[in-house]
DNA sequence: CCAAGAAGTGAATCAGCATTCACAAAGAAA
DNA sequence: TTTCTTTGTGAATGCTGATTCACTTCTTGG
């Protein structure tokens, strides 16, 4: 056996395959998933169609870790909110809020993710992404309730219907070339459908008062 | 000029039409849209793959046709109760109630409509239904609002968000492979949560009261 | 029955892409 | 430098399934 590693050239396949996956959601982003062929994603990372090969074993298998990793850094930052201080109610808003400002922001990348048609494998994917997105929702909701902030209500189904409350308000103003304005009123409309749902009776704004209006 | 369609040619054409939509209905239903092949179509409907494009001009206009008819017949069911008498409560909870239980009914079928990846021009069929159904839950909105049976609030957004928060509280249970179970549950936790989020001050039940708890 | 046009057939074609593969270039040990 | 191994190349391959098309069969009006 004459051949192991170097530390050196570890880092640099290390580095490509940051790059493929870089370059799909890169190309994902711009164009949705029809853009982002293999051959595309590899011009754009500076490799031939053939080395993705040697990273991915497949196209779905590429385009599901560029799904779950980009699910695991918003499940992240929801997670921070949601474990963070203060009312149930405000880390709920929170959550939301947070999650609507940014799939407004990069409405291309957040339609692919949400919704656009993909092969069978990245489906599933997002299929459990969703599940995700509700836990932490869940356990919100159960906490809420625990609290006394919430009235009791069953916590799986609020927690799916509210990850599909906002998705589908926000898939509309995302989906290719549709109109986007309103965006703050957009995303308070959908906060308060939110919270009326849980029964929070609170708004959870900064120092907020009743939600019911 | 020695060829006129006589009447009853005209009908076997559009007989045969009709086979081909249902047929291609019933193969989505029994296994989603992969399983309904042109091949598999035509089969099924007694006719060859040549013929197909006789009645459809591609693959893909059949499909949209296929999803919208079955949109169409859904939302004139959801119109049917929404337009009907009583509490405005009431009727939102009957159309949610309803579309559900059709849902469940058939799994597959159901899944296909909301989920299922499928070429893009189905999928803007799509859309377009989802913003259809939305506009029936809307005027429902609108209407409870004017008869103070819900607070003031963005009826658009609500619209959307009742939409994709039963979709989605369905996506799961309908999802192919999935386990079935606590229907009754599951059909009420999301009617719950539907009039929670609107602010609904009854259960809209038969003779109900508080929907609160 | 005949001719003209329409509908139906189904094997061949085509297209779009992922995937493979024979080969080339580079890296590691000796 | 030699040799073995891994990595990279990109054209060729292969697959899948829609779509076409030359041909057959049927319908209609005369």
């Amino acid at each position: 056996m004459s051949y192991r590693r170097s530390f050196l050239m570890e880092e640099r396949l290390a580095d490509n395959r940051q790059r493929i996956l870089k370059a799909a959601r890169a190309l994902v982003a711009e164009g949705g998933f029809n853009h982002a062929s293999i051959a595309a994603v590899a011009a754009s990372a500076g490799l031939s169609a053939g080395a993705i090969y040697r990273y991915f074993p497949s196209k779905a298998a590429l385009f599901v870790e560029v799904l779950t990793s980009a699910i695991d850094h918003e499940i992240a930052i929801l997670q921070a909110i949601a474990k963070g201080a203060g009312d149930v109610t405000c880390r709920l808003r929170g959550c939301v809020e947070s999650f609507a400002n940014r799939a407004l922001e990069g409405p291309y990348l957040a339609y692919a993710f949400i919704a656009e048609p993909a092969e069978q494998e990245v489906d599933e994917a997002r299929l459990l992404g969703r599940k995700r997105f509700g836990e932490v929702f869940k356990s919100l909701l159960i906490e809420g309730v625990e609290a006394g902030e919430f009235p009791a209500q069953s916590v799986d189904i609020g927690a799916a219907c509210i990850v599909g409350a906002f998705t589908e308000a926000l898939i509309r103003p995302i989906a290719p070339r549709a109109k986007r304005e309103g965006r703050k009123e957009l995303v308070e409309g959908i906060v308060a459908f939110c919270l009326r749902a849980v029964g929070a009776t609170i708004s959870g704004r900064k120092a907020g008062r009743g939600v019911r209006a």
